[in-house]
DNA sequence: GCCGTTTTCGGCCCGACTGTTTTCAGTCG
């Protein structure tokens, strides 16, 4: 059983137990574990099979602690087939609209028998719903809205696509005088793979004239709500802009209480009662004196609470707390670390650009090295390169080393992992290159044990150095194939092999909990672009998210080493 | 159900909005 799904059935059990109208407590302490073990970097399952101390999972006590080997080890938890039996199936499936919460979805259901969003769509048409006492004819309204806008809601926005589009908005907004400050919040600042809305962060000596140019952006195709200091619009490509504008001196507070998570804000809050404190988007408040201080920065803000700031990829409610505490968070990996990719293709395979071309656009990044790893011509992948090709191409390459200055071209090739597990291009040829590595294009629905075994096999392979995307997923188009990627990652960590952090937006791969389990193992790992233009070069910032939401500091990432390190490794 | 620089019991983050109310419950982020 997947972690996804463990967290699944715990989030199930807190909304039947708010409906329920448990303790709320108790309710959160199920949300909490549920959301802990969605970040987990080790399968819970796993920890069980090995006995495992599940206590250690922040948010998992006695109570849950069993109940989560019932899960894991049968499949089955009696406790939630209980609680399930208590209520219509489906009830809990209301709670997805927005205005629902426990008490409405029961009342619902007790006095309508409405038992799914349909049901409630076809009570709402024929004028029910508003006739409940304390509900009504505006609520009822909403109600309906909300329910079209949920059918028609896209999912959340991968981070690739997000990016660009809220950028291209704060270039617009930045040359605004007196518009000072302006930050993203939320998801997109601790770098998720996805997001939802965007919340942006400022401060304005005019509030309402940097309201009023936020919402004449060329942009904007629709206004949501504005207001003297706050606004809503939706932008092309249907994603949601909120701007917030604040005074200049409690900026940190308000980015700190934007940029979430609510989790690692619960935590923060919890602390800071302890310490009798009360923290809020306005300050920080004593408990005793009812004295608020403001904060216009966040590192004054963590400060004031005794801990060392926290970046926001790390923000996520697992160990940062009480590592701030101790002033021992890693210092993350920047993108002015990164000294070369070791994943790119050129004209000679499926990309657009000479090598020479891509040598010099990594040059103008500053780059040091650059491996060029084309395709080998497995089947299937588009103008790949066979054994003859690859010796021209590794000629040009020496050859354009002696002519090429202050960066150093590697010959390498991204060789295809054959359906048994060997590999494309014969060992021979895989001898002549600096750089070898290997990845999956094809029969990606192997089953677990056999796809496992494969990777296994062509990770043994003496000449491979890195395995590339190794879940090969595409976000939002194709799922990750089926591996037992511990498996690998204790393989990696003893062959001495390198996992890729692919950056492209598309893939992301390895994703971030997985980054921080293969770290922890020891595992070396590089972040590659998998670029097929120069522009894509550009896409090592994505993977450098990534490796910064895997608590990735600049010596775990080989391609941020000098040139001879990476030999080194290449070599060993 | 969790958890401990005030605690192994008694707490558990905070503020705002909305719609329906004559003082607030429910919901959200």
């Amino acid at each position: 059983m997947k972690n996804t799904a463990v967290a699944k059935v715990l989030q199930d059990i807190a909304d039947l137990l708010e409906l329920k109208g448990e303790n709320p407590f108790k309710v959160r302490a199920y949300q909490r574990a549920a959301r802990a073990i969605e970040h987990l970097p080790t399968e819970v399952e796993r920890m069980v099979r090995n006995g495992g101390e599940l206590e250690n999972i922040p948010g998992v006590g006695q109570a849950l602690a069993k109940k989560l080997t019932e899960l894991v080890s049968t499949g089955r938890l009696d406790y939630y087939e209980r609680l399930q039996a208590e209520f219509p199936e489906g009830i809990s499936t209301l709670l997805d609209i927005p205005g629902i919460g426990p008490k409405t979805a029961m009342r619902l259901s007790s006095e309508l028998g409405i038992k799914s969003i349909d049901d409630l769509e076809s009570a709402i048409g024929e004028g029910k719903v508003a006739f409940l006492f304390r509900l009504g004819e505006r609520t009822s309204d909403n109600l309906l809205h909300q329910i079209q806008a949920l059918r028609r809601k896209d999912q959340r926005i991968p981070i690739g696509e997000a990016l660009p589009v809220v950028e291209e908005i704060l270039s617009a907004l930045r040359p605004l005088p007196g518009l000072r400050n302006l930050t993203p919040a939320g998801s997109l600042r601790r770098f998720r793979e996805s997001v939802g809305d965007i919340d942006l962060m400022g401060t304005a000596d005019d509030a309402g004239k940097a309201i009023e140019a936020f919402v004449d952006l060329p942009q904007v195709k629709e206004v949501l709500a504005r207001g003297s200091t706050k606004a809503s619009v939706i932008v092309s490509g249907g994603l949601q802009v909120d701007l917030r504008l604040v005074e200049h001196e409690r900026f940190g507070s308000l980015l700190q209480y934007f940029t979430g998570s609510k989790q690692h804000n619960i935590a923060l809050g919890e602390r800071g009662h302890r310490q009798g404190l009360k923290l809020s988007e306005y300050g920080i408040t004593g408990l005793a004196s009812g004295q608020t201080e403001t904060f216009a920065s966040e590192e004054a803000f963590y400060h004031r609470l005794g801990l060392q700031f926290v970046p926001p990829e790390l923000r996520e409610g697992q160990q940062e707390i009480a590592l701030a505490e101790q002033d021992s968070l890693p210092g993350l990996i920047e993108v002015t670390d990164v000294k070369g990719d070791l994943h790119v293709h050129t004209s000679w395979s499926d990309g657009r650009d000479s090598i020479e071309a891509m040598a010099s656009a990594a040059a103008v990044r500053g780059y040091r090295y650059l491996a060029i790893t084309d395709h080998s011509a497995g089947r299937g992948i588009a103008r790949g390169l066979n054994e003859e090709r690859l010796r021209q191409q590794i000629a040009e390459i020496r050859e354009l080393n002696r002519r090429l200055a202050g960066i150093r071209l590697l010959s390498g090739a991204e060789v295809d992992i054959r359906a048994d597990g060997s590999l494309d291009l014969p060992e021979e040829v895989l001898s002549q290159l600096d750089i070898v590595i290997a990845a999956i294009h094809s029969a990606m629905g192997q089953d677990r044990e056999k796809m496992t075994r494969r990777i296994l096999r062509a990770l043994d392979s003496p000449h491979v150095d890195i395995l590339a995307h190794p879940t090969c997923r595409l976000l939002g188009e194709r799922e990750p194939i089926m591996v037992d990627l511990e498996a690998v990652f204790l393989a990696a960590a003893a062959g001495g092999k390198a996992l890729e952090i692919n950056a492209m937006p598309s893939r992301l791969d390895l994703k971030d909990i997985h980054v921080f389990r293969a770290r922890e193992l020891g595992v070396k790992l590089i972040i590659g672009t998998d670029a097929h233009s120069t522009g894509h070069l550009d896409f090592m910032r994505f993977g450098v998210g990534v490796a910064r939401r895997g608590w990735c500091e600049a010596e775990h990432i080989l391609n941020t080493r000098p040139l001879a390190e990476v030999e080194a490794f290449l070599h060993s």
